[in-house]
DNA sequence: CTGAAAGCGCTTACAG
DNA sequence: CTGAAAGCGCTTACAG
């Protein structure tokens, strides 16, 4: 297919009666005269002239991308954090390339290096996934967002989920509940394990609490499965901590297709606070965590480490928040 | 900030024992020998070789990218297309370049042409809005999906809205409701434009009905707001037809808060299917659009003009369905 | 089948 | 302050 015509920078100085780098140098920002520069850009302008960034990431620095590594786009948790770092990279003039589950984590890796991303934005890191290893390993700087590895060496922020986890614990055994589960993320998450432990300690510590726990995946169909069979069970709980909102909407579902009235025989505690949460309709008890806080805040550590390579790596752990709603009460 | 060292193709010619050329052709499929393409092959593998985009598209022919515009991903429906278009994309080696509302449609635009897009998807297309007619001038092949506009010189897919209308409507009058409003979606939009002139029709038609419209702008928030106003009036009506599933979350919610029962003094329609419309604390009764089907449609129309850009325009209407569930009944 | 060469549209030293 | 020139990493005719 031919390549349809487009203005370039020899059109615009040709026109302007300059040289090309003197066009280039306008747009950059180097020292020109400021009647030079008023005709140039006069003829940028009339043609609304858009530099082609491939061939500007091609003559090098840098070409202006982040890649942005979110799996799930249908848990509306990431819709929020894609619309915050979008944001933030706007306004230093960045681009985002988006890796989602459309492609393998290998895959998405090959085209962030094709692609020459200036660094990446990992929100969905795997222990045991070694995709964050490989991209640093290719010199691409990365941070950790919203997920962490322990000993990652690179930037990382995250929520403290150990105290959501322990929020959620003392509300529930608060209320007097005995017969608890806990509907468990993805296994190699650092949300699902810091939310896991802490609960779990806090939990054991109590004493005579029975605290049964199932696998959720962090997906809504997984944990209104895996909530159904448990409800069906002898001796059902009589509360169930979900490690995010997502899997909390699928026992609030599931608990209503058994006839399982929330919070009389069943109460439900979330995690992350979705927007979806506070409607009346749902009404979910849940721990908010700063979601576009963390974004920005990731975001931000990656620019700054694009800017000073050598600076130390720095980890932040940003303060969550109890939301009481209406799914919680004391056991019938 | 200095390019990290990255394999190019001359580096992987030079350990293979041939010219550049010879790389670029095994890459893209030119006639090697076999002896010689195993050799170049194995020397890319080592290195696990990814050419460089930016120069890639530089060099012309086609940059592989395919601009998507999509204003509001918080709104739960896009999401859903996103995964969609990028599946099909994904399929054809392509990648996708995001333009949401963070920024301006203007800095849309002039960023797609800096990427040199072969091709954009509009999915919020407005009326009076000449983003699209802007760049199907910059010569950029153009796609209107889900969203279209009357007469526009482009491909075209979107559901068949104006049966929508009428499906809604007449479940509505069909239950005996009499004093029925509408909550609008974005003026300029087609699907509020074609949803609300055939419900306007279908209800007017049967005589002896009150039909009152508000605007909802297929926002959340601004739905919320105009549906708890309606709600407090002397007279509300018995039944809502909302432009979509999100401004029908929005009345059901805004009901509860008011204490409206549903449907036993308040009967809602939505329209889209979401997925949370099947949600049992939810359970929407809606008209389904086939997103996923739109999404790949209108990707695949871009996809063949680009193919053929001589190929007369096609106009794609996909049927709907009505969803009957648990929030519509009778009048009181 | 294969190589040498031109050139895509920029940025960045380097002279002047 | 400004221009001429090199070069980024590829693809694509063009020879042989």
């Amino acid at each position: 297919m031919a390549r349809r015509p487009t203005v370039t920078s020899v059109q615009i100085a040709r026109e302007a009666g300059v040289a090309q780098s003197t066009v280039s140098r306008v747009l950059n920002g180097g020292s020109v005269a400021p009647e030079t520069k008023r005709r140039v850009l006069e003829v940028v302008a009339k043609y609304d002239f858009q530099p082609s960034q491939a061939a500007r990431s091609l003559v090098g620095a840098r070409s202006g991308l982040i890649g942005v590594v979110i799996r799930d786009l249908t848990n509306p948790f990431y819709p929020v954090m894609v619309k915050a770092v979008e944001r933030v990279l706007h306004e230093r003039g960045l681009r985002l390339s988006l890796v989602t589950d459309v492609m393998s984590a290998e895959e998405g890796l090959a085209l962030l290096r094709r692609e020459g991303v200036d660094g990446v934005v990992f929100t969905s890191a795997l222990e045991g996934e070694p995709l964050a290893h490989r991209t640093t390993d290719h010199g691409i700087p990365v941070v950790l967002c919203h997920r962490t590895l322990e000993g990652f060496p690179a930037d990382q922020v995250e929520a403290d989920n150990v105290t959501a986890g322990e929020l959620a614990a003392r509300h529930l055994l608060g209320l007097g509940h005995r017969r608890i589960a806990m509907v468990r993320g993805v296994a190699g998450a650092s949300t699902a394990q810091q939310r896991g432990l802490a609960f779990r300690r806090e939990v054991g510590g109590a004493g005579g609490v029975t605290l049964t726990e199932i696998d959720g995946a962090y997906d809504y169909s997984t944990a209104y499965e895996a909530v159904r069979t448990l409800l069906a069970s002898s001796e059902p709980p009589t509360a169930l901590f979900c490690h995010n909102d997502v899997m909390a909407y699928a026992a609030l579902n599931a608990a209503a297709a058994a006839g399982v009235p929330v919070p009389a025989e069943l109460s439900v505690v979330g995690c992350d606070d979705v927007s979806l949460s506070a409607w009346e309709r749902i009404d979910l008890t849940t721990v908010r965590q700063p979601l576009e806080r963390i974004a920005q805040v990731g975001v931000e550590l990656l620019l700054d480490r694009l800017d000073d390579p050598d600076l130390p790596h720095r980890h932040e752990v940003l303060p969550v928040e109890f939301v009481e709603r209406s799914t919680t009460a004391p056991p019938a």
